[in-house]
DNA sequence: ATTTGTAATACTGTATACAATATATATAAT
DNA sequence: ATTATATATATTGTATACAGTATTACAAAT
């Protein structure tokens, strides 16, 4: 007997359900920043009782996607270039950590799924929806954070990496934005193959930095 | 009129005193690592109802105290020797990254509370409670993480460090550990005084490197 | 016109009840 | 004796009801 294993997620108590519902929401921009999370209309809306909706919004407060205020209730966090700049600020030191560490740990088996991501990625650079460059570059990244065998790591970072969901599509775009992912990620790539920290962590910098201006260029923020 | 803002934190729901009280159980042992918490037995214990534990024991999840599997429940988190280098190889990074800003924008009047907090210090090395240390010593770090003016970096920061709570008392019980920690802020402080990354940097590396040492040296782990 | 007081309303906070699932126990079958 | 089956029990998941608190609207007073 072999590969036999329970899909436990397909369990997927309601919490769940309506977490991944309201923050794919809210990083569409169905629900704008600042508006209220009303739990009673919102458990009504989606047919379920308060009760998961009331887990599912403090788990969105961790990911800093909602802002609560105690016998208030919740709103949707109005992200600030401030608050995009502070997280840019300690994700870049934790992936330069991340990095450094997957050069020593990173194993073939990794390695070989991070060039079939890359084989993936530019298929669809040039015809593949925004959905499936976001979980391609999503997954890419996944794969270098669980190669740290840091799992406070790889929880901060996914965390960190989730607090920019809502401006993915900003460098998911165009294709001379896909074309240059697909490039920052092959380089990160090589540098890991060949265990060289110095390059790695200079790949990766790139990476962020790049990011935070295609960002910072495409967006005005409200306040 | 000024600076009239209402203590809010005064009418704290009962979920953050759940949460609270099972925190310090768990810190000071009194639920061991690898007890199960049952909701409704700690419910009538509290004498309080079901859901505000619920929503405490999901608090202590995301702190990393408890861990949770679905449909089962949640028993207290064993730590082992792994998680703890873990946390403190990200705590390492951070912390740099810390005094690094800290140096740039601590303003003098945070720098004449940590000059106080040293004092206070002082004067408790010998004859204080562990318990005032332990205070004192956490004050002294949130004043530094708040001088970077970095929300996301004090979080982040301030979690980790609840994470390592267990263990405090191993570097605040004898004399000369706690001699060590006040030279140590010392010094830390000095740097950050004259705005000096390379020692602040410096000095605060080594803060955390004896610290894990000492931890290290005094505790055996179950796993 | 501005403030104050009062009531109505809309929420969140908490308790409790019920449903679904996991765990433990006991009994029967081989 | 071991496994299989059934049953009871414990515990989480979800729904709902009620209590307490904020918000709003509006009337009364100045």
């Amino acid at each position: 007997m072999k590969d036999i294993s329970l899909k436990i997620e397909d369990y997927l108590p309601l919490r769940d359900v309506v977490f991944n519902t309201l923050r794919d929401a809210i990083i569409n921009g169905d629900i704008e920043p600042g508006e209220r999370l009303i739990e009673i209309s919102l458990a009504d809306t989606l047919g379920v009782s308060r009760t998961p909706v009331r887990e599912a919004i403090r788990e969105l407060e961790t990911e800093g996607l909602v802002v609560m205020t105690p016998r208030k209730g919740a709103e949707v966090a109005k992200i600030s270039n401030k608050d995009l700049t502070d997280v840019l600020e300690v994700r870049r030191v934790l992936e330069v950590l991340a990095v450094e560490l997957a050069c020593e740990k990173i194993t073939p088996e990794q390695l070989a799924r991070l060039e079939e991501n890359l084989n993936d990625f530019d298929a669809c650079v040039s015809k593949g929806s925004a959905s499936d460059l976001s979980s391609l570059d999503e997954n890419f990244h996944e794969i270098i954070y669980n190669a740290t065998d840091n799992k406070r790591l790889v929880q901060i970072l996914s965390n960190l990496r989730k607090q920019m969901y809502r401006y993915r599509f900003v460098y998911i775009k165009t294709l001379s934005h896909r074309k240059t992912l697909h490039s920052e990620h092959l380089e990160i790539f090589n540098a890991l193959k060949e265990k060289d920290k110095a390059k790695s962590v200079a790949a990766i910098l790139k990476h962020i930095d790049n990011q935070k201006k295609a960002i910072m260029e495409n967006i005005h923020f409200d306040c």
